[in-house]
DNA sequence: TTATATTTACAAAAATTCATTATCGATTAC
DNA sequence: GTAATCGATAATGAATTTTTGTAAATATAA
């Protein structure tokens, strides 16, 4: 195994030819290069230099290793350029789980901003059931999620990061949808059309039945919220989901909704990421961006207000 | 300036995601790894392993620099080979000079000869006056001169190696053929050839001239044996040159020659190369592949004879 | 030519880096 | 549940590297 300082000790005197020069260049005194060549030759069992009066000049040998010494200091400047990179986030991957319904509403938006500040960092967005993205963070798929805090986990910190508003969705001619509100015991008697287990909002549901004291008339359980929404407006049955995912199809009213008797109920949503974990500078970026937004305002805020925000936010900055 | 022995560390133990077995490959103990390791991510400020359980895996920035310590470490090995090569006389370059007669006449066989014994060496050869080959000595343009002691050195050890027999030739109709034999003082009387300034030959004979108390009639001086020999054989003048080098002349009678009055006269050739410079592995194994052709057998021994050795120990480990 | 500056070599001492031992805590395998 | 595996930590000691201070040789300039 060569001895990589007396490598670069080489090196430098092998490029200036002067050993003095070397020494200037390496801060290092002159002594310390005369002796590290030496012990580098008695290594190689090589004379690497030759002398004549104050000069000095490479051996055959010198020359020959002198070319090789050179790729490898190529690839430490790399090396150091790539680590400056990384720590100033000009490279890297930021690795993100998050559930179909943010990937879908809000994701996109918040990830443009992010590659707006962070250009050159690459960006592997995951999704899944929030339970789903908790196994992703504890096997290092993904470095963060925005997902509900559907599960406490004792490695993973949630970090709460916006309230969504829930709403009932019922297909326009369902009886129920002519009452000023209702409650889940309403809800019970209706097939409904639940989330997969490990959903957050699923999660929710259940513990406002039981909150009831009733169950839900499961009809069918799925992972995709836009199959919910059309069976529902097909009227197969009732469900209740995040309200901005279901905005389009109450506007153009091919769902109703009818508020629910008692206060409003919002789902949380968090930042979720192993705990004693230290974050990648990319990830590190990203729970910050998030951070910001989030402390400057008050609760509850949900996807809307913050994409309001957020567009809000970058026509200022184009602005200026 | 990245340490590269902390890079050489984190390297193992990124190859083995095992640090115990890092520290077995690396000949340390393990918390020598760990520490390197440490030191080496607080320099980039940047965590590159994670650990999960007692199982560690590198992080998306420990993986980049992966795969950049993979290639310095190829070279790494790379260099290493090259220096046992080197030091095995498996690779190099031998920087020989000599005079032209010798190149002509005897380095051929010599340097195959070598080359069977040292496959990879390359040779250059380097031709010149004995003077011209002193001063390649000294700027290393050659490591080993094979030339006459033309003019002594300061800077430079000369070894006798062997010693050329010297002839007067003559045109073949030339007064002076017929005779028993001559001296000096009948060649100042004829038009002589002489060999250019700094050549060994030509430091002979103006020392024989002397000797006897005359100067040459020096009709030109030129650096090429061959046009000396032709010169003399359309009898414009003498010349006296290694005998070898107008054997075939003599031989084919296309020249003549007469012996002088008194001892045989030899030229001195030497091993020439600088003191107190340590020769590089292909020139101290050239050096000595001469030196024991030359210290078994008595003197004087010319080319002709050498050759003639050379040759039958060729033939004797073909038969082997 | 002499004086001056430059450059490498050498030796001893100082400083720094590196590795080891011993131990702990966490995790995994049997 | 016990033993074995693996990495972290701290104190100690060894090895390496660097510095300081000269010396010797040789260019450079006056």
């Amino acid at each position: 195994m060569i001895n990589l300082n007396q490598l670069r000790v080489f090196y430098y005197a092998a490029k200036n030819l002067n050993f003095t020069a070397a020494a200037g260049e390496l801060f290092i005194t002159q002594p310390a290069v005369t002796a590290q060549v030496k012990s580098f030759e008695e290594f190689c069992n090589l004379k690497l230099f030759k002398k004549r009066g104050r000069k000095v000049y490479l051996t055959d040998e010198g020359k020959s290793l002198y070319t090789y010494a050179k790729k490898i200091f190529k690839f430490e400047k790399e090396i150091e350029n790539i680590i400056d990179d990384m720590r100033e986030l000009k490279r890297g991957i930021l690795s993100l789980g998050t559930t179909k319904a943010y990937a879908r509403y809000f994701m996109p938006l918040m990830i443009t901003t992010f590659h707006k500040n962070y250009p050159y960092i690459k960006i592997q967005l995951n999704e899944g059931s929030s339970l789903d993205m908790i196994y992703s963070l504890l096997d290092f798929t993904i470095e963060v999620a925005v997902i509900a805090k559907a599960e406490d986990n004792p490695e993973v910190n949630f970090f709460p990061f916006s309230q969504e508003e829930m709403a009932v969705i019922l297909s326009h001619n369902h009886p129920l949808a002519k009452r000023k509100s209702i409650t889940f015991k309403d809800l019970a008697a209706e097939p409904f059309i639940m989330k997969e287990k490990g959903s957050g909002t699923r999660k929710l549901v259940e513990a406002l039945f039981e909150q009831e004291d009733c169950v839900p008339d499961v009809l069918m359980e799925t992972s995709n919220t836009e199959f919910i929404k059309q069976l529902v407006q097909r009227g197969e049955g009732v469900s209740f989901v995040v309200k901005e995912a279901a905005a389009a199809e109450l506007k153009e009213k091919k769902l109703a909704t009818v508020p629910l008797r008692g206060p409003k109920i919002y789902l949380d949503v968090s930042i979720a990421y192993l705990k004693d974990q230290i974050l990648s500078p990319p990830a590190r970026a990203f729970v910050d961006t998030l951070g910001k937004l989030k402390s400057e305002d008050i609760h509850p805020m949900g996807i809307g207000m913050l994409m309001t925000k957020i567009m809000a936010q970058r026509r200022k900055a184009e602005a200026e």
